[in-house]
Formats: structure tokens, sequence, C-alpha cells
DNA sequence: CATGCAAATGTTACAATGTATCATTTATTA
DNA sequence: TAATAAATGATACATTGTAACATTTGCATG
């Protein structure tokens, strides 16, 4: 697997960052056959201009204060499975929050992803471990008369500014 | 540290396997100056007799069944919290799921658990990865600016048995 | 034993999260 | 443009979890 940047490093200023990033969301599905609606790409960009993971409810807020209308939840919940499905978005369930994903400008797959979750601001950061650390871990597992599913680790974290005890 | 045997290869019957577990609980909760009281108790011995995880609600419905009395919703998550914070009973957040601590009986501390909790059926299985293995994951975890709070890895898996296509 | 205090549990009323169902709107295609 | 499928909206609920206050229970002490 090559190396690839991170996506929060692109160049730019940060609406700049979130276009480039939902043109290659919009390039994705065409490719899927798949429709990228605007109210799905609301989500979506509010979901990359994020920080933190986002709950749907924070999710509903956070577009009604930037687009002006409240999205229904049930609308909402079937907009981020929508985005999961399209590995556009991964649904953190130790938060019960939803992170864009860290890799969609990227055209190879990511094998493993672990995302660190800062149980006190909810700063989530989306890392690969190296391919080995996994490989033992999963024969853990294997020898436990257990089976991955998805290579997604979530683990409970804090984060150096909360740590530190930075308000936010 | 040494080795344990795990609590669910305890000889004896089932009910007998669970008193000791629970008399191991009682000598604990003594020792720590607190009550281990007739209700807690009966959750804790309702968990510890599940092989799955499970819901505060759950819990309430089999000791409805068990014990002839409905358990308050409120009082239920006051008693799981405290078992937890006697280290007594793990919270799976992945699943929002309940289990008994593996360990009960064990003298020795346990250093770092990693639960596989199937999705199917809700098995848990509370294994210990090598030291080593967790040093390199938590090694990333600090690169990447994070600190891990608790020792506690859940990871989502399927069991043998749902592989197969069993139905439970 | 009575009394008083603290811990534990119960009750009520909600808040927050998530979904089933049906209605409506929007896009696509013949 | 009409027919159809996909997406979204609206309503009503189910589930999960908690805040606030009331009651009960266990325990120490006079």
């Amino acid at each position: 697997m090559g190396s690839c940047q991170h996506e929060s490093e692109l160049a730019g200023g940060v609406s700049q960052r979130i276009d480039t990033i939902i043109n290659h969301a919009e390039q994705h599905c065409k490719t899927h056959g798949v429709r990228l609606t605007d109210k799905r790409k609301q989500l979506l960009s509010v979901l990359i201009g994020s920080e933190k993971a986002l709950s749907a409810y924070e999710l509903i807020d956070l577009c009604k204060a930037e687009f002006g209308k409240a999205i229904p939840a049930m609308s909402v919940y079937r907009m981020l499975q929508f985005l999961e499905d399209e590995r556009l978005v991964h649904k953190l369930n130790l938060a019960n929050k939803y992170v864009a994903c860290a890799h969609i400008s990227c055209d190879h797959a990511h094998s493993v992803s672990q995302f660190l979750i800062c149980g006190e601001c909810s700063k989530v950061d989306e890392i690969s471990v190296p391919k080995q650390v996994f490989a033992e871990l999963e024969k853990n597992v294997e020898e436990a008369g257990f089976h991955l599913i998805t290579p997604q680790l979530e683990i409970n974290c804090i984060c150096n500014d909360c740590k530190k005890g930075n308000k936010h």
C-alpha cells in the first residue's frame, strides 16, 4: 500500500478543502452508480468540516444552523446509512457518533482503520497501525474462536488538549 | 503475571460455579468496605450465568423471570455502575451491554482485557493479548497525540457458531 | 430498644436516540 | 408527459438512559 496524504493536511482554506473532498466523493458515487444528493452532500460536508465526531442529532442542529432547514431525524439516519455504505463516513459505535472518512480523496483502499476517540471532546483521529500488529491481534481473536468482521478498531482515549486541561 | 483459570472452566455445575464466583465477589466487596446487597447479587449472578452480554433492559427481564420482582431501570443502572466501579462487571460500549468480569475469582490484577463481541448473538469472550502487541498499539496511539484511558479494547466479531449459521 | 443518619432502592417524569410506516416529493426513463 | 423508482418528509412510537425527589433499609449510638 502506498502512503497517502491525510486530508486534514490538504492545502488551501477550510472550505476549499471541503470542496475538494466533496468533489472526490461525487466522483466516487458517480462511478458506483449512486447519487450524492444535495442533502447527503450537506451532511457529508458538515462531517468533513468537523474536528469531532458528531451524533445524529448534533448533525441535525449543525445542518439547521448552516443551511437553515431542519432535516428530520429519520432522514438523517438514512443518509448516514447511505454514506456509511459508500464508505464515505464511519459510524463509531463506541460513541454513537459519526465521522467523515479521512481518506475520501485517496484512491487506494485502506486496509485497517483505528479510531482514537477522545472521551472528553469527541475529537477523532483515524490511524492505521502496522499490518503486523493488527495481524497479531487477529491471531488472538481467531484462537479464541471468533472472527473479525470489520477491520475497524475503536479506542477510547483522551487527546493531548483535554489531558492538558484545555477547554473547548 | 501468573496464568489463571478461566471462570467458565471452573469445576462443578452451573449454579455451583455461580455461587463460587459470587462468594469471591462478596469477599472482594468486604475487603473494599462496600456492600454487595441482595439486589446487586441478583444482578451479578444473572450476568455470571449468561453466555451473552446483556443490556440493562434484558437484565430487568431476566431478573424478573428469575426472582419474580421487576427492578426499576433507574436502580439497574445504578447497580451496574456500582458493579462496574468494583470491577465485577464490564460495560461494553460497542454494544451497550454488560458482562460479568471473567476474572472475579482470580486474585491477581489483569492488565489489559479485550472483549470479542459477536455481533450476531452477543456472545462475549474476554481475552488478553500479549503485552507486546498492546504496547505496539499504544505506541501508535501516543504518536497520534492521544492517550489510552482504559486498557480495554472492544472488538466487533462473529463467533464460530454464528459463522457456521447455527441458530440460538 | 428507639433514634437518627447514611446508603440503597423506588417512583415519576423526562431527555435522548433510533426506527417502522405511510405520505410526499424528486429524479429518471420510456 | 406519464409511469416508475429513489429519496425525503411526517407521524407515531420503541428503546435507552437519567434527573429529582420519595421511601426504605442497614447500622451505629445513646
